[in-house]
RNA sequence: GGCCCCAUCGUCUAGCCAGGUCCAGGACACCAGGUUUUCAUCCUGGUAACGCGGGUUCAAAUCCCGCUGGGGUCACCA
């Protein structure tokens, strides 16, 4: 066997089963896991748990890696990916394959040993039977346990009827004491052995299930620290129990806290579907509004609580219904216009506390990959559950963008658009976005909400609709009136050569002063002209994106607009 | 339901392990002011929590027990 086990460098992993995408409490574990291993200047690594052969794809096993390099979150060996100029995961080590369904062999003779040895039994009761059993238990309120009938058939004769090709499952034969963990998060816990039956190691089909692969994988990759969700904290006995009788050396374990929705409800892919569902009723939507699913699918979704549309179908869907889905998946988060860095932070502080003051005596709280990777430690993990704030989250977002360079700020604003908001990348190229970066930054939480701060400027000269409210108010009303004003500035846009925002707030503040009136009343109108509403980025900026020739075009639809109200009332 | 985990402002949390310096600190949100040509940013101030009941102790947010509440798990899913 393998002496993998006696490496002594701190190993992390992170396994996702490729059954979806990555799920934002899976960021979590995997940033965790990545912050520990670099903590400890060990390695981190990455195996995708596909021994479920009907929920598995090659898609999402693809999506995954996309999005935990999109994080940042970078493996040191796993499958292999290449993103900005990096070659993530690798084998340095021999330990692969990183693909549990091409790892048959390995967990094939693992469990074989155990048969032979007698610590493990192949079982040949179908799937029905034990089912029938199980419902009978449950209406006579006994718990339900396997009741080892597999045993009661000899050691040999098992062997040879498995040999022989008959379907069967193989099941671990389960101590009889207690079994404790000592995790480093929890502390310990011990669980009784009436908790447990013989439970299966390997499935009809021949693939191993997740107990078995996750405990020979572990060992055989040299994981030290194992770091995941609470759920599996009342797996972990069993798992205990098979590296004793594989003699495996127990990894240390660390549970954490796991995710909520506000509501308390399990965050979870499904809530889109169901807000998705929701509207669709209020709306009394009856005929599918998209091309790819049919009537009576889209009938048949309806009724089914438990049916799910596709996510391209659902994002189709949310687009019809005006609704906005909520961010579960990382996908989600990058569409919408999150920064990775303010993901991160949050997503660490969610169940992680550095416990450090700032300098003005106030909590440590943002914090970049660096100091993760260098102060994360169990110890400052909370052991209760918590709920995810999409507030809080999006102040951090909000911190970080406005923390950028207006470069950095413009590059990836553009990179953004040009992924998700064509049209935007359409009309301002980078070197336009630079511009622009000082007005949008502290005006958008997310990327995609800096659409909304330049929304103006996308519409065609002649398309902007005039906000009664605002004409009247910076307009008509008032002794000197903000129409003269903006009719007598036209003539100082029309001489001038400069239209740089520098160029153009100083010719406003001029024109105020030879007019004698404050800022306020020569901004303001010129704002509604340019804009068709009273709110927008400062007047230089706005007026110089949209350019001399498309002001001059606005002032103008202005003028006859204001008319066409005046002749209403 | 059995077993297991957890419990400080609306939310995330500091403080708890080594009880007093805590009529509980920070952040987000909220409210009120201020700066500003609009909006936003920014600045100042404010409201707001130790789930309940018993112990132990001179002293409990901190230690112990019970209750209540939340969560996890009881698959040939992971």
């Amino acid at each position: 066997m393998t002496d993998s086990t006696k490496n002594t460098d701190t190993i992390t992993r992170f396994a996702p089963s490729p059954t979806g995408h990555l799920h934002i409490g899976g960021a979590r574990t995997a940033l965790l896991c990545w912050a520990f291993a670099r903590k400890a200047g060990g390695k981190f690594v990455l195996r995708i748990e596909d021994t479920d052969q009907t929920r598995s794809s090659e898609s999402s096993m693809l999506g995954i890696l996309e999005d935990l390099a999109w994080l940042g979150i970078e493996w040191d060996e796993g499958p292999t990916l290449e993103y900005d100029g990096k070659t993530l995961g690798g084998d340095p080590r021999g330990v692969g394959p990183f693909f549990q369904a091409q790892r048959l062999d390995l967990y094939n003779a693992h469990i074989r040993q155990l048969i032979e040895e007698g610590k493990a039994y192949p079982a040949f009761e179908s799937p029905e039977e034990l089912e029938a059993r199980r419902k009978e238990a449950i209406a006579a309120k006994t718990g339900y346990k396997y009741n080892r009938a597999g045993l009661e058939v000899p050691l040999a004769d098992r062997i040879a009827r498995m040999d022989a090709g008959e379907p069967h499952v193989v099941r671990l034969k389960m101590p009889d004491e207690p079994i404790t963990v000592y995790d480093e998060i929890l502390g310990e816990v011990t669980v009784g052995p009436e908790e447990f039956d013989d439970f299966i190691i390997r499935k009809r089909d021949g693939f191993p299930t997740y107990h078995l692969a996750v405990v020979v994988d572990d060992a055989l990759m040299g994981v030290t620290h194992v770091l995941r969700g609470q759920e599996h904290l009342i797996n972990t006995p069993r798992h205990i129990a098979l590296q004793q009788a594989l003699g495996f050396d127990t990894p240390s374990y660390g549970h954490m806290p796991l995710i909520f929705n506000p509501d308390g409800s399990k965050m979870s892919k499904r809530d889109k579907d169901k807000l998705a569902k929701k509207a669709v009723k209020e709306q009394k939507i009856e005929a599918s509004p998209m091309d790819s699913v049919s009537d009576e699918d889209f009938a048949a979704w309806l009724k089914d609580k438990t049916r799910q549309l596709a996510s391209d179908d659902l994002i189709a869907l949310a687009k019809v219904l005006g609704i906005t889905l909520p961010e579960i998946d990382v996908e989600d988060f990058r569409a919408a216009g999150y920064l990775p860095g303010a993901l991160n932070n949050y997503l660490a502080l969610l169940g992680w506390n550095p416990k450090t003051k700032n300098e003005d005596g106030t909590d440590l709280e943002h914090f970049d990959m660096d100091y993760l990777a260098s102060h994360f430690t169990m110890g400052g993990m909370s052991k209760g559950q918590s709920k995810f704030d999409r507030v809080k989250l999006l102040s951090f977002n909000s911190d970080a963008i406005v923390a950028l360079t207006d470069e950095d700020f413009a590059k990836l604003w553009h990179q953004w658009a040009a992924q998700y908001d064509k049209p935007l990348a359409q009309r301002f190229d980078e070197a336009a976005m630079l511009t622009l970066a000082p007005a949008v930054k502290t005006r958008c939480k997310t990327l995609a909400d800096g659409r909304g701060v330049v929304g103006f400027a996308l519409m065609a000269d002649g398309a902007i609709v005039y906000d009664g409210k605002a004409v009247h108010k910076a307009l008509i009303k008032g002794d000197k009136k903000g129409l003269e004003l903006l009719i007598g500035f036209k003539a100082v846009v029309e001489g001038m050569d400069d239209f740089s925002p520098e160029a153009i707030e100083a010719a406003v503040k001029d024109y105020a002063e030879s007019q004698g009136v404050g800022m306020g009343k020569v901004a303001q109108p010129l704002r509604v002209a340019a804009t068709g509403g009273a709110v927008s980025p400062p007047l230089g900026q706005t007026l110089a994106i949209l350019g001399k020739k498309s002001v001059l075009a606005r002032i103008g639809g202005c003028e006859e607009s204001v008319y066409l109200m005046a002749n209403k009332e």
